[in-house]
RNA sequence: GCCCUCAUCGUCUAGAGGCCUAGGACGCCAGCCUUUCAAGCUGGAGAUCAGGGGUUCGAAUCCCCUUGGGGGCACCA
């Protein structure tokens, strides 16, 4: 059984605080989910805000909030790396001890001048080396001075080092391109890298997955397990997510961060759906899938190694999908904020439940975001509508025929008692015949009047929903408007 | 500039030597349904599998080169 070979799965999901979580940070975490469900692991959430300048307020619950939106509940944390300094701080030591580290006193002025005389010389720019061989007792002399200094790794200068990755295979890198990368900084913060390394074997991680940008580090980290004397765990490193331009995802690619998906109206289920769909797939037809079929089938064997574009598109088909199997009664629930938040202010709050309801019934499979929804059905809300006049004749009928039509409907319409759909229809339809009226022509005229637009939901239906009365008097309304557009008509044709 | 990496329809992808004259999905186009809009159904266009060399009886699938894309090269993560 397969679960055995993973009895042991601890897995994190560990972003910095230094902004809002986009689609690609939850797919990271959405996998990392995934594969703990599926072994029946633990899911970790870890914040690594080691970078006390860059640290965004409200991040870390923005993040919890995604998180928790998309039912990508953590089984530990939120653990965070500000608390644990002492842990890393023990760690550097060591490696200073045992010489797999050392204090850099260099300025970042030095630094700079030193990148950019590299830079000039087509040179890859990395650390000169400057201090990595100052004399123990140098190094304690300046230290009790007062120096501030940083601690970095003192990466071999030749021979190579491999990382074994699950998804892309043996990957493997010389030293002599790795830099001495700094472990802790001079404010006496971890990096990421000690950090997140010291975090993992602490933790107990037994599998990093994480985006594939962070790749050409991990021979760091593959060091640091192993000046540490510690056992590495294993790395997936994940396909990248691009924008439509075919480049790593930023602000300026419009709505990428998770909440922005929320605000819009996409479904959760939809979202993780359609997020599991980008760089993993179950074969070569499936593409909806409930969370319980992912948790069952997702494996680290059908990543993909490709960028994918996030195909918005195929996104939104997709909510629509998901909105449309919704039941009645769940979609008005899901609705509800929605319409209020959008719907014009001078409708009248709170709306009444039960007619959201009804309304909703009517619009559920019209719609593709839940943002939609307001101007799908405002006219069911309105008292008052307005509307060009030429929409009331359909395909250029005479505006006194238009005038027929509503004073004859209003007629025959149903009484209050017998107000539905079907005997709406029964006692409508018949017109058409009557007056040698198309029903296109006879049900468009009325759909504008009833709706003021030309694309509606079903005529009758709709004229349910809002009552005998509205109906009346947007009848009224319409024909007073055809009137008062054609004076030539006032002369008493009426019917 | 240096290092790593990827490469199948516009996009997401299936494909782990013969099942591929390359399959599915989104999008697009057409038709059907129909009182409008959706939804639904049916059909269609769309990839000489980046290009070029090999290996093999046989390659989208293996190898090499080229090209293109992406990522990384901070006291940021």
């Amino acid at each position: 059984m397969v679960t055995d070979t993973y009895s042991q799965v601890r897995v994190r999901f560990a972003p910095s605080p230094t902004g809002f979580p986009h689609v690609g940070n939850i797919r990271t975490a959405l996998f990392n989910w995934l594969f703990a469900r599926r072994y029946g692991g633990i899911f970790i959430l870890r914040i690594e805000d080691t970078d006390t300048a860059r640290s965004v307020e409200g991040a870390v619950e923005s993040i919890q909030d995604g998180l928790r939106w998309l039912g990508l509940d953590w089984d530990e944390g939120p653990v965070f790396q500000s608390e644990r300094l002492q842990l890393y701080r023990d760690g550097a030591e060591a490696l200073v001890r045992s010489g797999r580290a050392y204090h850099c006193f260099c300025s970042p002025e030095r630094l700079q001048a030193v990148r950019e005389e590299q830079t000039r010389n087509h040179l890859p720019p990395r650390y000169d080396g400057h201090c990595r061989e100052l004399s123990a007792a140098e190094v304690e002399r300046r230290l009790a001075a007062g120096e501030t200094a940083v601690v970095r790794f003192k990466t071999p200068l030749s021979g190579e080092t491999g990382v074994r990755d699950l998804i892309r295979g043996e990957v493997v890198f010389s030293n002599a391109n790795l830099n001495d990368y700094v472990l802790m900084k001079s404010d006496g913060y971890p990096t990421y890298h000690l950090a997140n390394v010291v975090d993992d074997h602490d933790m107990g991680i037994t599998h990093v997955m994480r985006a594939d940008e962070w790749i050409s580090s991990t021979p760091l980290h593959v060091m640091l397990y192993d000046s540490f004397g510690w056992e590495p765990p294993q790395f997936a490193h994940l396909p990248m997510i691009l924008g439509p331009d075919k480049a790593k995802l930023s602000k300026r690619h419009g709505a990428t961060t998770i909440s922005e998906y929320r605000d819009q109206g996409y479904l959760p289920e939809a979202m993780v759906n359609f997020l599991a769909l980008l760089g993993w797939s179950l074969d070569d037809k499936t593409d909806l899938l409930s969370r319980e079929e992912l948790v069952a089938n997702f494996s680290l064997e059908r990543i993909g190694k490709t960028a994918a574009v996030f195909n918005k598109p195929k996104l939104d088909w997709m909510n629509g999908v998901y909105i449309r199997a919704l039941s009645p009664g769940e979609f008005a629930r899901r609705a509800l904020p929605y319409l209020e938040r959008d719907l014009p202010a001078d409708i009248g709050r709170p709306l009444n439940i039960d007619y959201v309801a009804s309304v909703a019934r009517l619009v559920q499979e019209r719609a593709k975001k839940l943002d939609e929804l307001a101007d799908l059905c405002e006219f069911f809300f309105r008292n008052e509508l307005s509307y060009p006049c030429e929409d009331l004749l359909v395909k250029g009928m005479e505006a006194a025929l238009a005038r027929e039509i509503l004073n004859r409907v209003s007629l025959v319409v149903p009484t209050e008692q017998d107000w539905s759909a079907v005997s709406l229809e029964e006692a409508v339809r018949p017109l058409s015949d009557d007056m040698g009226v198309s029903t296109k022509q006879l049900f468009g005229t009325l759909r504008v009047a009833m709706t003021g637009r030309t694309a509606a939901p079903p005529l009758f239906e709709t004229m349910e929903v809002l009552g005998r009365e509205r109906c009346m008097s947007r009848l009224a309304h319409a024909v007073q408007l055809v009137e008062r557009q054609h004076p030539e008509l006032a002369s008493g044709t009426g019917t």
